[in-house]
DNA sequence: ATCTAAGCGAGACGGTACGTCCTGTCTTGAG
DNA sequence: CTCAAGACAGGACGTACCGTCTCGCTTAGAT
């Protein structure tokens, strides 16, 4: 049972706190969000976000969790149609908005931390990469997909390359992810070849 | 042709400046180092520092790229052996040394900024990345990839799927690395396959 | 009425910044302070002294008003004498604790900067200045002066010479401030005279 | 003699450097006259500077020395006369340029320290009080003034109301000029009163 | 015709201080 | 107990000057 008593919190305030955090790390980046900043965008006192939040990290994480939205797993009937769909809405929805960077920077500053990992994976990671998941399932009920494919090799082939080519390249053409998601299909589809 | 005029800087003050920033980065990470902190491990002063680097991710940069080994490229004469090689080492360099949160943030940190991504890329990918180049080039020669095979390409879907697994697990671990090789191996040398 | 919300500054910072400033402008003379070694000797941090002061021609200005006293003015029952024994004590206050090179400095600094002028004129300059007029409007209503004698000219005519003396020659004696008393006085009381 | 050998300085260098450093503290005053700045305005560098003054100070005293104007000692026949002349000329100079503060400050800063006192007293001050110790000795031999004035009391009595008016006050007028010469003269002339 | 000394521009260097920003905590008064 | 307000210790920021130094080059008088 939570404690009831003392002045309840006013609840106009933590969103209010978690849109200034957004749209502060939209502006300035992960690295130049402060709680300071936040603060004073949302009205309120720095004591305040902090009886909430104990760092920018969690607050950052929070901020996102609320802001990126989910997108719902495409279902057109043929999986390959599926990831290809999956992918083109990963990158509109990060690297067009220029988000990326920043959960980057807050991956970055997660590991090793499991303080932070465990809510990153739980509160932005988990539901997001569910996409993949049912996705993947589906493939393999279908027939699509091999019956021993692992939901987590298909994410980190699927989702791997286009972090990676964003990350070197800067940028990243709706080619590239054509590309891209086609050597996963086929990383996905192909008979294991030995050596030789 | 360099300038000789004026006092010349002393040739041990680079040099210690890039140690004091590589051991910060190992114990502190890329938000923890600060410019302040290098110059007393450095055993000089601030301004010291400002006048060889203008900024904490230029530093970071040189630091890293002179500290973190260049992998002679394998050539066991077998391509996909090759490949194994290198994933493994990439992986003891950067995993197990804890350096990859810090090659993280600052490849986060320089997105967009070109004046970072520039030096990023020449100075310490490029180097790093040849090596997969070579391999790759060596395979097609051999006949073991296909001729049209781009390394670009196959850096991707090399690094891509290794660098997300530990940035989404938080680790990574031998059999990882050579399932996840076996995948981009497949993914290069399947034939393309259409969805129908 | 005064803002009571927030925390409320600790009551001793205050005077020991003031004091620490004091013993540096009595160490070092006015170009000799800095902020920072107020903050260093006060055991308090920079930014706590700038949330008091805003440089450190105010912080001057208010150790001076803290730690110069203000003489009573002398009544002996003679005018004459108590101007003597005015300018002795002036002295004495001054230049033999070494704190006149400082309020010249912080006067010469002044000059022109309304917002410093005004505080080191009513904080500083007004309480000691005012021992003068009080003696001056004594020796008028006692009729050792005459009746239309300006305050102001008196002061003038009194701690001028006395500030020249000490500024060209660099000391002062006993003899000195009585031979320019003296002057003061027989300028105070001789009649006009006329060119020819 | 002097050392001929090496290479000789160049004659521009100097004044250049002299400009310069008027320049600065008539813009700055002599709290924001620097070394740098000078040598940066005078296209020189800053050893150069150094070569030629050991600090701001004996810069100061120098430029000083060579761009106020020595004026010529007033000669009307009438020594009162003369000396308004004087005073006039005086506050003209110093107040209405500005250079009054810079002057209390070069002041301030000397006393105590022998190696600046020295050079002002001798290349800034004497020459230009000279001109009162010429009126005086003049007024004194037409019989104007008593056979034992002191030139170092009359300096004292005509400058320091003076100074003490535009330190104290911030400005003068021509009436105060006038007020406070007539106040010199009738210390000068009148005879010395007992007070009884 | 060299040699040698100094002047000078250039710029690095160790240092000190600047004034600002942010962190995370604490202390008050009011709701 | 929340919240606004704001002080506080602490730490870092990036900049400005300080006074010194070490170079390479230049300019001259001394040898």
């Amino acid at each position: 049972m939570v404690d009831r008593r003392g002045r309840p919190r006013r609840a106009e305030t933590g969103p209010a706190i978690l849109d200034a955090a957004m749209e502060l790390l939209r502006e300035a980046g992960y690295g130049g969000l402060s709680i300071e900043a936040v603060a004073v965008r949302a009205g309120v006192t720095r004591p305040t976000v902090y009886r909430r939040w104990p760092d920018k990290a969690h607050l950052a994480i929070d901020a996102l969790s609320r802001a990126v939205p989910i997108a719902a797993a495409p279902d057109t009937g043929d999986t390959r149609t599926d990831l290809h769909l999956l992918a083109h809405g990963l990158v509109d929805r990060l690297v067009r908005t220029g988000l990326a960077p920043v959960i980057l920077a807050l991956h970055a500053d997660s590991i090793g931390r499991e303080e932070l990992a465990g809510p990153l994976r739980e509160l932005y990671l988990r539901p997001r990469l569910g996409t993949i998941t049912d996705v993947v399932t589906r493939g393999i009920a279908r027939g699509d997909l091999p019956p021993g494919t692992s939901p987590a090799t298909a994410r980190d082939l699927l989702a791997g390359p286009l972090v990676y080519r964003g990350l070197v390249a800067g940028d990243i053409t709706d080619a590239d992810v054509d590309e891209l998601v086609d050597a996963a299909w086929r990383a996905l589809t192909a008979p294991a070849s030995g050596t030789g």
